[in-house]
DNA sequence: TACTGTTTAAAACGATCGTTTAAAACAGGA
DNA sequence: TCCTGTTTTAAACGATCGTTTTAAACAGTA
């Protein structure tokens, strides 16, 4: 087995882990057996627990932000003042098209998982790491928004975006546990297609207003 | 030092510590040492630790229902058809003056993460004695909510319930880190209180649409 | 005061955690 | 083949966890 070998497959079995437990919950014994390596290697190739975590962010964050990078790029040169559901258009789209979760099958709900487990469960040095590395495609993502609709204060924008982030990552972080509650409820599957597609609408109501 | 202020204190330090830290970031010695009790106290008094997780929710969980039930039971009584915006009040309301914390200077903050916790840490056992306990209550609640808008298919009214809570419970277990956002981002602190009363618009906007 | 059941106290239990150690296995070049 | 640096392995470390044990302190009653 080859270095990188070991490498992925620890990340693999963090992220998927990690999504499933959070960070406290899961034990670098339960990594490495369901890697199929030895438990030193955790400490071996990333150093600590804190270290393996911010691996396995860096690893679907990084793409992710540069892609948003490039689109947020595309969009500001092609329209000066992009409204909000472009705006909001770009972000959905690059987590459609540009999340790469390797090894996993729903790749968008873990991927928003983690992303809720960065707000909800996040020690010092996550946090730390996330806004070191970041934190300024976040910023440049909240100008747009905030520029869209200049007549809102920051304040406002700010809680309003983060109210429709809550929804969107609790959403897609459930999306099985609710897909079962509205088949019990309604009779009826809902396929994620369905859900994102009443989703966009209900997020630019509750951002527009 | 008699039985009732042991298991007061041991109550009043897990509600804080758990609500601060989450679950399995607290330990018992946390708990005790913080409660100047000793660390058998616990077990001698709840049980285990699963059962002062339960002993805590239902401690505030318990009067916040009743209250909410009492609430809504007038509502119906002077409108029988009460809209989206009486329902969300009566919530609004209860969960202003009806939350007791006891021994916790900023209850509604400590009640937000706890009720975040509920969802987003729920292991089996809480979620279980959630269910058993209270789920008459919200289900009510969530008819409710349905009642206001009959015209809505039921799929519709489930995702956009759905979402409101995702929107709620995010904001409510990030509350600390979202502040701390909120202030490196607009320079300013917001409340509590002031995130309250941005987010029933938004909730309601959002649902109403 | 002596007795009884309840509560608190100190100490230890076994289990599990993240981490470290030291040796074995491996790979590639001289 | 031998050497060298890298990676994997098995075992152990010290720390901390939830829980249990056993005895001491306490409160109420006769």
């Amino acid at each position: 087995m080859s270095q990188a070998d070991t490498v992925t497959r620890i990340l693999d079995s963090a992220e998927q882990l990690f999504a499933e437990k959070g960070f406290s919950e899961t034990s670098l014994r339960m990594i490495t057996t369901r890697a199929k390596v030895n438990l030193a290697a955790v400490n071996y190739h990333f150093g600590s627990k804190k270290d393996l975590i911010q691996a396995v962010f860096a690893r679907f964050l990084t793409p992710f932000c540069n892609k948003l990078d490039k689109e947020l790029n595309a969009l500001v040169a092609s329209n000066q003042q992009p409204n909000l559901h472009d705006v909001l258009g770009v972000l959905a789209n690059t987590m459609l098209t540009g999340v790469h979760l390797t090894g996993n099958a729903n790749k968008l709900s873990v991927f928003m998982r983690l992303l809720g487990l960065a707000y909800t469960q996040a020690q010092g040095h996550l946090r730390r790491f996330l806004r070191e590395n970041y934190n300024e495609t976040y910023s440049r993502f909240i100008l747009y928004l905030r520029n869209a609709h200049p007549e809102l204060s920051q304040r406002e924008i700010f809680w309003r975006i983060h109210f429709a982030i809550g929804a969107c990552v609790f959403t897609m972080s459930s999306i099985e546990v609710l897909r079962d509650m509205a088949i019990a409820d309604t009779g009826e599957d809902s396929g994620i297609d369905e859900v994102m597609r009443q989703m966009i609408p209900f997020l630019a109501a509750a951002l527009e207003r």
